[in-house]
DNA sequence: GGCACCCCATCTGTCGTGTA
DNA sequence: TACACGACAGATGGGGTGCC
């Protein structure tokens, strides 16, 4: 095959995050599995599969085929499989390898292709949260949950955003996070750009506690893991999870708390992590200037217009005088909320200060024991002697 | 000891979000 | 709207802990 052509593999393995490869990987296969009436039922398609639909893509683009008439039956495939938005991606990826191949389609035939599926939409009905809904939520998370909650409701960051947090992104003094990245793994945010945002007094002390838990539980979590993936201690991370790990402790304690809910149509939860980062934005905005909220949310359209205009000293006073909203507690209550996570903090103080004792102990009486046992043998071996 | 539950992890398929 | 990527759901596999 020439050289500018692009087989299945060859086009997905051109883009540039595994998350996108993966996307038209799935597109391209499902073309050629409506294609050949074999759609593919196992959980994940195999290596052996994948090849086999490469082959398949390889003999595609080097003969004449009936382009339209199969984006038409793809088309109908798809639609009867998938929810919109779904189904425009799947179809436009494949557009998009054939075009890829110098497979170009006139616009008339597209639009009908495009017109015989519905136009792209959202289905799952998101649920509003309201300030007691989260705080029953909270009520029922992890202690990392609730440290991932609240970083997210002070500061409208995404999970990602929460869960790519290193130490030096944080100024414990002065309140600011520096949003550089959207996971452990990627180096920028989601728009490519960084921005600050603030954290409340609440969020702030709750996360000092958890700075002097954190240690403590990676402890925990090494010894928990698996050991065909285990977790490391060089985590450097602020709060050292996977996105999965904190989606399911948000869903558990959606479900402990009577607040999950599906939608009949996607099966998808109406409240995810992204309802707090909703919440944050629609709350501020009743306090303070819009662009300032969307500035802070990371949303692109008002970053750099904003930052222009506004010092951080500016933003940072708009947003005191708002933090009221994006807070767990009412300010009377705060007192009683430190006593409770401090009482938490000295009990796991006090737990790891006894298991030191208790370790320091063990190795003392083992080296007592090894005393004992090289005495017993110095006297056999003398015994032995005489 | 068996079991249930919790927590840890990765992977794939699907749906939602946001920018250009 | 196309494109890129994040987020969610579910499968799978393993270790720790508490209860019976």
């Amino acid at each position: 095959m020439g050289s500018d052509k692009l087989t299945l593999l060859q086009f997905t393995n051109s883009r540039r995050t595994p998350g996108t490869q993966r996307q038209y990987r799935q597109s391209v296969c499902l073309f050629f599995e409506c294609l050949s009436g074999r759609p593919y039922t196992g959980q994940s398609r195999s290596a052996e599969h994948l090849n086999e639909m490469d082959r398949m893509s390889s003999e595609y683009i080097s003969t004449d085929q009936n382009y339209f008439s199969d984006l038409l039956r793809f088309a109908s495939f798809v639609a009867d499989s998938f929810s919109p938005n779904t189904m425009n991606t799947h179809l436009s990826v494949v557009i998009m390898w054939l075009e890829l191949n110098d497979i170009v389609i006139s616009k008339r035939k597209l639009e009908a292709i495009k017109g015989s599926i519905e136009k792209r939409r959202v289905i799952t009905k998101d649920h509003i949260l309201t300030h007691e809904e989260i705080k029953k939520w909270y009520e029922h998370l992890t202690r990392i949950g609730r440290v991932a909650l609240v970083i997210q409701m002070a500061t409208g960051m995404r999970l990602g955003e929460v869960l790519g947090l290193l130490p030096e992104d944080v100024d414990l003094e002065n309140r600011i996070v520096y949003v550089r990245r959207s996971n452990q793994k990627r180096k920028t945010t989601k728009n490519q750009k960084e921005r600050i945002t603030f954290l409340t007094e609440e969020a702030l002390f709750i996360l000092n506690e958890w700075l002097a838990y954190r240690d403590t539980f990676l402890e925990i979590a090494c010894k928990k893991s698996n050991t065909v993936r285990p977790k490391t201690r060089d985590d450097a991370r602020l709060v050292p999870v996977t996105n999965s790990n904190i989606q399911e402790v948000y869903t558990r304690a959606l479900e402990k708390a009577g607040l999950l809910v599906r939608d009949p149509d996607t099966h998808r939860a109406t409240i995810t992590s992204h309802s707090i980062r909703r919440y944050f934005i629609s709350q501020l905005k009743t306090a303070m200037p819009a662009e300032m909220v969307e500035a802070l949310a990371g949303h692109e359209g008002y970053l750099s217009g904003a930052y222009r205009r506004y010092s951080v000293e500016q933003l940072q006073a708009e947003y005191d005088k708002a933090c009221h909203l994006v807070s767990l507690s009412s300010p009377e209550n705060l007192p009683a909320i430190k006593a409770d996570l401090q009482s938490q903090a000295e009990f796991s103080r006090s737990l790891a200060s006894e298991n030191m004792r208790l370790q320091q102990q063990l190795q003392s009486e083992m080296r007592e024991r090894e005393e004992q046992a090289r005495r017993i043998s110095a006297i056999e071996a003398a015994m032995s002697k005489r």
